[in-house]
DNA sequence: CCGCTCATGTAACTGGTTACATGATTTA
DNA sequence: TAAATCATGTAACCAGTTACATGAGCGG
C-alpha cells in the first residue's frame, strides 16, 4: 500500500464497481463497461486487468482465488482503504473537472461546422437529429429498465436522458437558426 | 506526409482552430484551449507544440517563420489537404462516440452516491446543485458575449448551456426524489 | 536593472488502446 | 468434435500530463 495517489475517472468508476458489485472478477467489471449505453467507456482488457492489479497493490481492492472455476481466476472485494478511497474520489469537495461544462464531440465539431460545404452542413445536422434522437430513445429504455430496482441507479440513467434530450433540442435550435 | 490516421478529438480540434484563426502561432491555438469554458481542454503545451509538429510533418498544416518576432516563431496554415481531413473528421457520417451518451464525470460518480455516508451524500448534492449553477451562468455569459459576432460560435456555446441546464434539473429530480 | 509574464519548447512518465495469445466452456 | 465464445491475460505503442528550461519583452 504505498502513498495516496489520486484515482483516475477509469480508476473511480472500476473502484465503484467492485464496491457495488460485491465480490467479483475483473471480467465482470469489464462487461459492464462493455455494456454501459456510453461509447465513451471501451472497457478493454489492456486497460482493465493491469488496472485492478494496480489497485490491488495499493491495497484498495483485495483479492481471493475464486474456487468454482478451474482455471486461474480471483475475486475482488473493496477494503477499508479502498471504501475511504471511493468516497474521496467521489467528493465532495468537487473539483472544477466534474461540476464544469463536460466535454462533447459533437459541440466540439459544430464549432467548425463553416468547414464543411453547405450540403454537408445540411447532412452533419440532419445525420445529428436522427443518431442522437436514436440514442435518446435507447437511454430512456435503459431507464425505464431499470426504474423499479435501485432508485439511484435509474436517478443516474436519468441523468444520460435529460442530457440526450437537451442535446436533441439544442439540434432543432441550430436547424431553426440556420435555415433562414 | 504520410498515410492517413484518424485523428484525435484534440488534433481534430487544434485543425479546426488553424482553420479559423487563419495563420496563427501554436501559441495562438494553445490559449484558445486555455481559455476554453470548459476544463476538458488542458491546452497543455507538452501537448499542443509535438501535435502541431505531427500535423505539419502529415501535412496537415504548414507553418512559415513569423517575420515579427526575433525569437524563432511559426505561423501555421491548414493545407488543402488539412482541409479534407479536418471535414472528415468533423463527419459526416457521425460515429457512436460523437452522438452517443456523452461522458459525465458528475453521473459516473452519482451511480455510486450510496458509497458515501448519508451526511456527505447531501453536502455532495448540495455543492453540486450551487456549483453547476455557477458554471451554467458563466456558460450563459460566454454566450451572450459571442451574441453578435459568428452565429455557429454562439449556436456552439448555446450547446454548453442547454447541456450545463439539464444538468441542473436533473440535480433537482435527484434531491427531490432522495429527499423523501 | 530586476522581476514578471509571454512564448516556445523538451524530457520523462503513464494511463489507455490495439492487437495478440491462450486455455476453458459452450454450442452446433 | 469442430467452431464459437468466454475469460484472463500480455506486449508494444502512443497521446497527453507534469515539470522543467529558457529566451524575449515589459513594468517598476
Amino acid at each position: 500500500m504505498t502513498a495516496a495517489r489520486t484515482l483516475t475517472e477509469l480508476e473511480g468508476c472500476v473502484l465503484g464497481l467492485v464496491w457495488s458489485r460485491g465480490p467479483c472478477t475483473a471480467y465482470v467489471v469489464r462487461k459492464d463497461l462493455l455494456l454501459s449505453a456510453s461509447p465513451h467507456w471501451s472497457g478493454s482488457a489492456g486497460a482493465i486487468y493491469p488496472l485492478m492489479e494496480r489497485l490491488a497493490r495499493q491495497g484498495l481492492i483485495r483479492s481471493r482465488p475464486d474456487a468454482t472455476g478451474r482455471r486461474a481466476s480471483r475475486k475482488y472485494v473493496v477494503t477499508a482503504a479502498g471504501l475511504a478511497a471511493l468516497r474521496a474520489w467521489l467528493g465532495p469537495p468537487l473539483p472544477p473537472g466534474v461540476v464544469g461544462i463536460p466535454p462533447d464531440p459533437l459541440r466540439t465539431r459544430l464549432y467548425f461546422l463553416e468547414a464543411l460545404p453547405p450540403r454537408s452542413r445540411r447532412r452533419f445536422l440532419s445525420e445529428s437529429e436522427r443518431k442522437v434522437r436514436t440514442h435518446l430513445a435507447r437511454a430512456q429504455e435503459q431507464a425505464d429498465r431499470g426504474r423499479g430496482e435501485n432508485l439511484v441507479t435509474f436517478l443516474a440513467d436519468r441523468g444520460a436522458v435529460l442530457a440526450m434530450a437537451a442535446r436533441l433540442e439544442w439540434i432543432h435550435e441550430i436547424t431553426r437558426h440556420l435555415a433562414k
